[in-house]
RNA sequence: GGUCGGGUAGCUCAGUUGGUAGAGCAGCGGACUGAAAAUCCGCGUGUCGACGGUUCAAGUCCGCCUCCGACCA
């Protein structure tokens, strides 16, 4: 198994794809939102006519339904197997941390109902009423120690504490024992490292590249699916911007400089959360050259195998 | 050429009766277990156009120069 992780807009997907090509593998993607059927352009999925590999992980359930990280995790170990049992190599393609840890790390979810439930919206709609704090309040109460770890202002992760307790957990333990999760899918971590000015501006090139690919065509569509209703798909990068264009709140220039802005603040997320991760061999991917990329990560991988045998 | 307005953070601008400067956006750093492309937290990064003057003290007042804009010639 081997593991491409970086930003957004670091070559992971070609690279992930070449590695694959090279070994016999089979790609696995680790994004929340290629899950979703019919966003294609703005999440950046290759096009059919692009893959030479066999992927998994993407047009997993339509827009209007809402994924998570624990189905997600079903998902891919389940890939996992039936890759192996087909005799190929496993490449996850990383995108979103999230997934990638539920997918090969020992998360262990708390069974319960599933995302769009009961108890979430009624806590949702209490934070409206009464505001954040008085719900952080109303958690102090009855979990002293899940709120101490959470911000009064972070009313998603305080409702998410009240669900963990209807599920008989409650976030304080989970987070106890969070730096202590023991990885249970055997994987080689590759990282790429983008010099930030130069992803920003590989970014910016490849948002005006989507427009002109018909983003806003792929947008239209989506809304006369119901996509407006939607609770996860909607809060995509690249989505939310066009709707706010097509709803006239904003022109198109404001709706390309939005999504830029958004984009460079995603990238700046996943790096500081992939900075962490000791596992990680990091390759200079400032060039973009997807040659160079997967010479760099060829090399490494020989090294990595005779070190092991 | 003349008159007026302006030149302060990367950008847009605020700055009281003189006391070495602060907002928004951008940016940077961080957190993260069932929405994660989400959500949240923290951080001002400065030759106040240049030079001279008045003053204990100048972004602020005066002079001169310069650049930008508008108007008048």
């Amino acid at each position: 198994m081997i593991a491409v992780l970086g930003p957004t807009a670091s070559g992971k997907s070609a690279l992930a794809q070449e590695l694959a090509l090279a070994f016999g593998g089979e790609v696995v993607s680790a994004d929340s939102m290629q899950v979703y059927k019919g966003m294609d352009i703005g999440t950046g999925k290759l096009k059919p006519s692009e893959m030479r590999v066999v992927h998994h992980g993407i047009d997993l359930c339509d827009p209007d339904t809402s994924y998570s990280a624990a189905l997600y995790q079903t998902y891919a170990r389940t890939c996992f197997q039936e890759i192996d049992a087909r005799q190929k190599r496993s490449v996850l393609c990383g995108g979103t941390n999230l997934y990638v840890r539920a997918a090969l790390d020992d998360y262990d979810f708390p069974r319960g109902e599933q995302v769009d439930n009961a108890i979430r919206a009624h806590y949702m709609r209490l934070a409206e009423e009464k505001g954040a704090d008085a719900l952080w309040d109303l958690l102090a109460q009855k979990d002293p120690q899940s709120a101490a770890l959470i911000h009064p202002n972070n009313v998603r992760r305080v409702v998410r504490a009240f669900e963990m307790l209807e599920e008989n957990t409650s976030y304080a333990h989970v987070h106890a024992h969070l730096h202590e999760i023991a990885q249970v899918v055997p994987a080689v971590f590759l990282g790429l490292a983008v010099e930030p000015a130069c992803l920003n501006a590989r970014i910016d090139k490849r948002i005006e590249a989507m427009i002109e690919e018909g983003l806003l065509d792929e947008v239209a569509l989506l809304l006369k699916q119901g996509f407006r209703e939607a609770i996860t798909a909607p809060q995509a990068i690249g989505y939310k911007e066009i709707v706010r264009f097509i709803d006239g709140e904003i022109t198109l220039d404001e709706a390309c400089e939005e999504m830029k802005v958004a984009t460079h603040r995603y990238a700046k997320r996943q790096r500081s959360w992939l900075r962490s991760d000791a596992r990680i061999t990091w390759l200079n991917a400032d060039s973009g050259d997807i040659e160079t990329l997967f010479s760099q990560a060829g090399a490494l991988l020989a090294t990595m195998e005779s070190e092991m045998s």
